[in-house]
Parts: C-alpha cells; structure tokens; sequence
DNA sequence: AACATCCGTCGGCTCCGTTT
DNA sequence: AAACGGAGCCGACGGATGTT
C-alpha cells in the first residue's frame, strides 16, 4: 500500500468515476486501474463496484477512505509546520552555546532581538566557561550553533564572522601604571597579575604575550569571571589583560579602572558564530541570517 | 463512454564490485 | 568502512486496443 494508492480512493470517492479521479491527479485512466488492482490484491478484497455512474466504495474501500483523509490531512498539517511564513508563526527549537563572557557582554542583544522576532522559537541558551567548550558541544551534537572566538580548527564547521576584538590592560586609578597610555610586558612583568583559566580565548592571547618573551608576572589567581577580575584589579592588587569589550563606560566613569593599550600585543582576535554544515535546521538558517544582519552593527563598535 | 488489459518505456532501487 | 559507479530488476505509467 501507498500513498498514491491512498490518493486514489480518495479521488474516486470525490469525483465518483475513474477517469475523473485521473484528471484530478493528473495521471492516466490505466495508472489508475493499476494502482487499484494493486491495492485489492494486496488487501485479498474488493474495494469498490465499478457501477455506473457512480463507483460505489466497498466496506474495504470506505476503511481505506477514512485512513486516506486521516494521513492527507498529516501531510498536510507537516507541509505547513515546514512551509515559509511570517516570523512570528515560525515555530522549533535552537540551542545555544555561549561562554558566560560572551553572553554578558556580546551576544545578549543578538539572543533578544531573535527571541523578539521568532516568539514561538524555543531558545535554550547553554552558558559555557570558555568558547572552545561550546565548540566542543556543537561537534556531539548537545546544541545547534555556539559562539566562538575564531579558530584554525574548524575543519567542518560553518563560521559567520561577527566581528573583532582586541585585549587591554587594565589597572585601578590608584596603580603605579595609572595614567599611562600604553605598556609593554616587561613593565606588566613586575606586578602581580591576574590571568585567565586555560582554554579562555584571553589566556591565549596573555599567554603569547608573555611566554613569547619570557615569563608570566607573578599570578595571584586564575579566573574566568571577568566582573571578579575587573573586581580584583579595582582594589588596585594588581594587573590584569581583557577583551576591551568588557570595560564599561560605566566602568571608565566611575574612574576605578584604566585601559592601557599593549605593546606587541597580537591584537584583534575575530569571533562568531559556528555551525555544522552537515545539518540543515531552519532555525539555525534564520539565526545565522540575524546574525549576519547584527554582524555590521557588532563591528561597528571596535 | 467508461473501464480493463497488454505491452513498451522510463526512472528509481538494489546488488555487487571497485576505489578511497 | 564508506563512497561511488555500473548492471540488472522492478514498478509506475501511458498508448493502444479489447470489453462491458
């Protein structure tokens, strides 16, 4: 049995001949006294009485009736769960990974201009330590896009640039660097630092800053909180290298911390988003085009 | 006129061997 | 093991023609 077969039944049982039911699935009058016959054989009954002039459906053919009017109208039902429509109609699923970081400071915005615009999307945002971590979740197929710093490694993965970011130093108001424009790592290298966990993004850019030329400062401690760290350097204990993104103008005003720029510091590390290629989602499609539209504004701001 | 049957054509599927 | 490609098979279909 299949749907064609099904598709018939229900075509003789509206227009009552068979050559009517032909015209209306635009087919030949054979096909379907093939298909019929098909159909009968593997029921072992007769469906319907070729009378004149109208078919009359057998007790066989008024159950296969009713099973054809229920599985058209499923069909139906799923052709226009998946057909275009306005966005606010647009119904699924999309997970989300993001490191805290970026949720706090870049992707907020994005997560609730998408929410806005698809409300019957059901949006699971996962927050992860790092960057790499989402990536990690993307690849087992935990979410469906993540947000990344940019990488060499992505072999498969989809990447839409969302923009650029480069590190500061930062000091509080109160530092023997307070008032300074730029610094080197040698000058960073006589106090005591505050360095990113391993697998941040900012640790690998602290990391080629000192370890190209040396050693790390002495660390008072490894975190991935940025508001702690921002905390901690405030207090005036010691130095700390950041996205720039992640010092305020609030923070700027309230004159507790200064920005340096670094010398030699590779700056502007890219991030965005990363999708798998190998799997087509609507919502993903529609994310990653928000994103593209966001991806202007975003760069626009370094 | 409406439907059934025969027969040829065509497209899709499966199987199997080869390649990567 | 997975991917690819060719050969053969099968089913769906349409045209022609027979039957009711």
């Amino acid at each position: 049995m299949n749907l064609q077969q099904l598709r018939i039944i229900k075509a003789i049982a509206k227009t009552g001949s068979i050559q009517g039911a032909a015209e209306a699935l635009h087919v030949t009058q054979p096909a379907i006294s093939h298909q019929l016959k098909s159909l009968e054989e593997e029921l072992g009954e007769s469906v319907l009485i070729r009378s004149r002039p109208d078919i009359v459906l057998l007790p066989a053919g008024r159950e296969v009736l009713a099973v054809a009017e229920r599985v058209t109208a499923e069909i139906e039902d799923l052709r226009q769960r998946f057909s275009p429509k306005a966005p606010d109609e647009i119904t699924g699923t999309l997970r989300v990974a993001a490191s805290t970081l970026g949720i706090v400071y870049l992707y907020g915005d994005l997560l609730q201009t998408f929410m806005e615009r698809y409300p019957k999307v059901s949006l699971v945002v996962t927050a992860t330590e790092t960057g790499v971590e989402g990536a990690r979740q993307l690849v087992s197929g935990l979410v469906d896009v993540a947000f990344v710093p940019a990488a060499d490694n992505m072999e498969d993965l989809g990447f839409t640039v969302l923009g650029k970011t480069k590190h500061v130093a930062i000091v509080s108001s109160t530092h023997a660097l307070s008032g300074r424009i730029t610094v080197s790592a040698a000058e960073l290298r006589r106090f005591p630092f505050i360095r990113y966990r391993p697998n941040a993004g900012s640790r690998t850019t602290s990391d080629k800053l000192f370890l190209s030329s040396g050693e790390y400062p002495p660390i008072l401690m490894e975190s991935n909180d940025t508001e702690f760290i921002k905390r901690v350097v405030a207090m005036g204990v010691g130095t700390a290298i950041v996205p720039e993104f992640t010092v305020t103008q609030r923070d700027r005003e309230q004159r507790v911390l200064e920005t340096l720029q670094v010398q030699h510091i590779s700056i502007a590390q890219g991030y965005g988003l990363v999708f798998r290629q190998d799997i087509k989602m609507h919502t993903v499609h529609l994310f990653r085009e928000l994103c593209i539209e966001h991806s202007d504004l975003t760069m626009k701001r370094f």
